[in-house]
DNA sequence: ACTGCTTAGCTCACCTCTAAATTAAGTCTC
DNA sequence: GAGACTTAATTTAGAGGTGAGCTAAGCAGT
């Protein structure tokens, strides 16, 4: 029966502020538009920002018509966001700043099957906060659910973790905001903002690698679901009673076209010895093997069904594709772009598909998107830590001394 | 970028009239608690309906240890909507009060081919809305998808249309309100409003019959997707290379499970004659057929996978199983609840699904909730028609002879 | 009867944003 | 170079909602 958020509070001068910081100067008018409010409202926000100092009038930009357009733009850099992945045997940070321009970049080996090792994470984390300036703050992507970005507890069998509650540990310790959400959706919250997804309301982001994921773009925002598990797409049975999953299932789509399962099958042919990475995979195929390319089609072929059949079930734009596993892609494509078509119906046909490039970066950098992304959370996911990042960012930009 | 919807416009006082039109007299305190609003807001605005002579103040309930409640109900009823479920070979309408109580209902033979299809559609209707009083709308579900609910431009594979301008016709020649869209998205709108639905935000329908079609409750509202097109379950690919379906697909779900492929096993297994009705099969499984229930319990099966799958992706809180077919679900009930749960990852395994009740009426019903949902449109789905529906309500509501 | 607690409902100051009208500042056309 | 047109930005009145603080009206224990 409701639809509203409890608690908007009123976050159309952050995100005002959060245009500017990652996309440029822009005029009054262009930042109604992109809000989608009032130039009226315009107006009186950045007469307020002017006063406070947090922003300035820039050049005007040559007439096309009509009266010309006076550019607005940041008088400090509002800061810098950190981005945290955490993976089974390591965990990759970045620092970047407001818009999403990576300026340091840190890769340590991490053991999460440990006791302490939520609080070995946030030893690591604070080895890298430590010093940043104008520091907004600290976004985490886990690969498992996450209950909520504010909250930060975390169900992860991949790591081996259940009721972490890691946001409360990093926050605690850091004293700086701290976000946490799955990591297929913290990509998601990157490319919307900086990515594709700028152009798309209702879209899919798929990633492909190690594990198989999915987050789903509703409406303009990363769904989550009724308990923070949208896109555990990996367990969809795709095989009935084929090889046996991680998780226990049988036929897992992660069992069949999962990492593990490609290079295992490339060692039952004989084309690779056991224990491999997927990149001796990939250069097998590479190298002409008809084999390796052959595991790639048909795992392309599964792939392609499977997500026709998510295009019939939610009817979105377009799908992006990501992960580690992209750097493959060229072997994938045959295979999956005429299953992907064929299995869709007439009037789906137009639905397109594309990869992105991917960089062992990406993952880390979708974590700090989070940070980055609150400004424009009016539907208040990022709950009272949001909050403080776009109070923050308030504080930063009007910063008396430059 | 952008979160809200260009035009909201105040629904509020609407919303307030729905709730006490479709579940009786309630308190101020009741009301505030309902729409989420804060109880100022509704003293204000039962203030104006009172003054309007809209509403009245009732008994006083006793306290439970606070102050009493002093309940409010409408002093007319708001009026009555129709519904309007179409389908391959006939009409069904029912009139409806503001209750989804049915005070009419009518079922009409019909050819969807005819090149007049959608002006004999209209014709059919005008009988069945002329002398109605206080009518609210008129609302249409149809078996394929629909643009928008106030443009109602309609294509539907099974009944032969494609760009029918069904809702733009109907508006023309009734001058009432009309709104289209697809028959399961209406029933989800009637589940949501009157149904399993109140307590819950986010969670999946399902019906099972002629077609199998899925409808998707995203934050308490349904989700329409990209086009309109979300819940196209049926044709997702479940059999590779498995039979021919009416798409032209193979191995879609609707071709294994679909009223017309259990038929088409059961003349398989000998034990119905071609040209059988769905109700055959189940009297055979009923009387003892093994067979028979063989063809349910196997058909339950890959829905339970189905569904597994689809409940990985979009981790909806519960599911609901309605259509004609749940006349047999005791005969699916085995194969579907096994196969479901083994299908699902153990975190998963808590989501519990559930079929409701099923009668010749329930399409027009949901069809005729899209009227009276209306009021609680808070997103602006129904658009122009909704608020003409609204506006229709507080004028009937405040008229001042009852 | 008195105190404390709970829930219901009202008032009021205020916040956020909007629509419409207005002013500003350019380009284009003849 | 005078209008016509276009787009940008401001002003103003007001819609629609909130939160805090208040009063109202019951219950339960002492």
């Amino acid at each position: 029966m409701t639809t509203k958020s409890a608690e908007r509070g009123g976050s159309t001068p952050s995100a005002l502020l959060g245009v500017l910081a990652s996309r440029g100067p822009a005029s009054r008018a262009e930042l109604a538009r992109t809000l989608d409010v009032s130039s009226a409202t315009v107006t009186q926000l950045t007469k307020d920002l002017l006063r406070a100092g947090s922003i300035q009038e820039l050049d005007t930009v040559p007439s096309d018509g009509g009266r010309p357009a006076r550019l607005l733009g940041l008088v400090h850099s509002p800061g810098n966001a950190i981005g945290v992945k955490v993976t089974a045997d390591h965990v990759a940070l970045v620092e970047v700043n407001a818009d999403l321009a990576i300026e340091r970049s840190t890769r340590l080996p991490y053991d999460p099957t440990r006791a302490d090792a939520v609080d070995q994470l946030v030893r690591l984390v604070e080895g890298e906060v430590a010093g940043v300036e104008h520091l907004l703050g600290v976004g985490v992507g886990v690969p498992g659910s996450v209950d909520a970005q504010d909250s930060g507890v975390v169900d992860a069998h991949t790591l081996g973790w259940s009721g972490a509650t890691l946001g409360a540990q990093l926050r605690a310790r850091l004293q700086v905001p701290v976000l946490v959400d799955n990591d297929v959706n913290t990509l998601a919250v990157a490319d919307r903002l900086f990515g594709v997804g700028r152009d798309h309301r209702d879209y899919l982001i798929v990633t492909v690698g190690r594990g198989i994921g999915l987050a789903m773009i509703v409406d303009g925002n990363v769904y989550r679901g009724s308990s923070g598990g949208v896109g555990e797409i990996g367990h969809i049975c795709v095989v009935p009673d084929g090889p046996v999953c991680s998780c226990g299932l049988h036929g897992c789509l992660e069992a069949v076209i999962g990492d593990q399962a490609l290079i295992d099958a490339g060692v039952a042919q004989g084309i690779l010895s056991a224990g491999s990475e997927p990149a001796a995979l990939r250069r097998a195929a590479d190298e002409g093997s008809t084999a390796a390319q052959q595991i790639y089609s048909s795992a392309g072929d599964v792939l392609g069904r499977t997500l026709a059949g998510i295009v019939h079930l939610v009817n979105p734009e377009t799908v992006v594709i990501l992960g580690e596993g992209v750097a493959g892609w060229a072997h994938w494509a045959d295979g999956f772009a005429d299953s992907f078509r064929r299995h869709l119906i007439p009037s789906r046909r137009h639905v397109g598909f594309q990869t992105v490039d991917w960089d062992e970066d990406t993952w880390a950098l979708g974590a700090a998107s989070l940070i980055l992304a609150s400004p424009f959370d009016a539907l208040g996911v990022a709950g009272t830590q949001g909050k403080l990042v776009r109070e923050r960012l308030h504080a930063h930009a009007s910063r008396s001394s430059g």
